[in-house]
DNA sequence: GGATTTGTTGATCATCTGATCAATCGAAAG
DNA sequence: CTTTCGATTGATCAGATGATCAACAAATCC
């Protein structure tokens, strides 16, 4: 059956540099989002149909791998330009936020952005904090500010601004964190989640009672 | 200077078994929720200060010691009279709302609940989707029975009370999993989301637009 | 005081883990 | 075909880790 050719979803038994350099990083983004950074090199080699010793050709050491995952998997997921687009008040308010929700979780709801981000928040990585802060210094922050400027009765605070994404980022959590049953798509409930958290600034008062 | 006793905040050698398996939980808790269960039994007996050999007169294994920590941190969170009260309409639906979820908060806000939940929920213990599954039968889908019930134009689906349940969880998350700061007493939070929640159902359409 | 029970320890074992290196293998160049 | 260079491997090392056990020590009982 097998002529020595690599089969067409085989792999070859020799790769050049950066193949093999890509090849490992592939691997070792799977691997470590399943079962976290605690994860054996040896494990990892296996599953990536590689000797443990070759992951040392091309990372000086498992913390090396587990720098270049990070770059990998968080670096350019977040584009600027959803900021200048928050800010744009030619487009009305509420598509705006839906339009920033759906490029965000398109950008972050996955399996491995989801897990490896959790993995890292646990063990302490400065990293998260770093990234939310940005988050919330670049886009929540404006998100606020617009909302203040579209002429409600009162502006928001930021503990508000971060109970809607955290209405919205719950739904990662539980889909890739607790595996549990989820839409695929989130579009409509950031949709309703949006329509709700606006509809209720622009009431004049809360409700009474019942 | 030490007579021999034991000072007052201090571990006399000898413990009674009860005692010395309580203190070996405690620590095991607080360690376990800090860098997960790849912690070591070293490790934790150094902290809890005492050999690692000891902890095997306790607990047959670290799976063992692991199992005890879930059994302690988690069984009798929830108690039934939520439920019961969540149903009560002789009180307002709001007041509802804000009364489970600052019993619920007050519950699983705390460092060792929040870290111990998410370490099992990564590493795919079956706990946690046990223990969501549960909340979502006993007390989220109860929570839209009544709204629904509660005269507004339409009911919310399951996803919509997910997003409620997000807003405000998450302000836990990123306190004890992000070490972000963080409003000590949740309360005003919840109070906001649930008033923001409620008055959107009352709204007869969506807004057009800005 | 001496014997007995029971909590505690240091030493130790088998295995696992990150990391290293000389030896091998394969493809391209001459 | 032979040489050459670089990718790949098996063997191996030192230290860490879960678990065990005989020896020790502090209460308790006679």
């Amino acid at each position: 059956m097998d002529g020595g050719r690599a089969m067409p979803g085989d792999a070859p038994r020799r790769l050049d540099a950066e193949a093999r350099r890509e090849r490992i990083l592939a691997a070792a983004i799977c691997y470590f989002a399943e079962v976290g950074f605690g994860g054996t090199t040896r494990d990892l080699a296996r599953r990536a149909g590689m000797t443990q010793a070759l992951l040392y050709r091309y990372f000086a050491s498992k913390q090396e791998l587990q720098e270049a995952v990070f770059e990998r998997v968080f670096l350019g997921r977040l584009d600027p330009a959803w900021e200048t687009e928050l800010r744009d008040r030619a487009v009305p308010l509420h598509d705006r936020l839906c339009r920033f929700y759906r490029q965000y979780t398109a950008a972050i709801f996955t399996y491995e952005w989801m897990r490896i981000f959790m993995w890292a928040g646990l063990a302490g990585e400065a990293l998260n904090r770093r990234y939310l802060t940005h988050v919330a210094d670049r886009l929540l922050a404006p998100l606020r500010d617009e909302i203040a400027a579209a002429g409600t009765h009162r502006a928001p605070e930021m503990e508000d601004i971060w109970a809607l994404h955290g209405a919205i980022v719950y739904a990662g959590i539980r889909r890739h964190i607790y595996h549990l049953p989820v839409p695929d798509d989130p579009a409509p409930a950031i949709e309703r989640a949006v329509a709700c958290f606006l509809a209720a600034l622009r009431l004049p008062d809360p409700p009474a009672a019942s």
